[in-house]
DNA sequence: TGTATACATGAACAAATGATCATACATTTG
DNA sequence: CAAATGTATGATCATTTGTTCATGTATACA
């Protein structure tokens, strides 16, 4: 037990904190945002389900699923001519919820 | 209440999704991910403290606190000589918190 | 086999970000 | 008031990120 730390205990190393960092820049756009929110609550979707959903140009998007898929926040799957992604690292979508509860953003 | 939802309800809308992005991507970065770490266990740090601690350099150091500072995260004060700054912002505490127990990474 | 559909990829460019350096400003102290 | 200390600021440059456009690849289907 450590002594008096009324605060939580948080001793990240460099090397974590330069993980952290990474997910969180990953994710920092509004539309890789918006395609976190979308894929928390559809299990998966297809490249064009979310580029109508979002209003997201094709190739834009593709870059954008492509990108987060080979950080680690997305994986995906082909089933015929589509291809479907689907959340990897659930976490990213505590991290914007807990931000997006906060009142005066 | 929305039908079949199991999941949680997260409806942001675009606004308050940049808004998300903004605060993301405003400490998405390792030496500002160390700083709100020192403040969120210090309560208050003058810049040539959190200099020592980090072992980063004054004038980039000072770019990163004004930055944070101007964007809400931060907040300053002086006294004396010395410029204190202090967590405004507490909840990306728990946003980094959140993602560094991610056991993954 | 050819054509349409769904998606990926790469080049090219603009804009944002991060770092460094020189210098300016504010406060204390002699 | 002069010098020293602590911090901010602005210019500049390299790097990264975001976007667009043109084109490539895979699958399905006539």
């Amino acid at each position: 037990m450590t002594p008096t730390t009324a605060t939580a205990d948080l001793n990240l190393t460099t090397e974590r904190m330069e993980k952290v960092a990474f997910i969180l820049k990953t994710t920092a756009h509004p539309t890789r945002i918006a395609i976190v929110q979308l894929l928390a609550n559809q299990e998966s979707l297809s490249v064009s389900d979310i580029s109508e959903k979002l209003g997201v140009e094709q190739s834009l998007l593709s870059h954008h699923l492509t990108g987060m898929k080979l950080k680690g926040i997305l994986d995906s799957s082909r089933a015929g001519k589509n291809i479907f992604y689907s959340l990897k690292m659930r976490e990213v979508v505590d991290v914007i919820q807990c931000l997006a509860a906060c009142t005066f953003l």
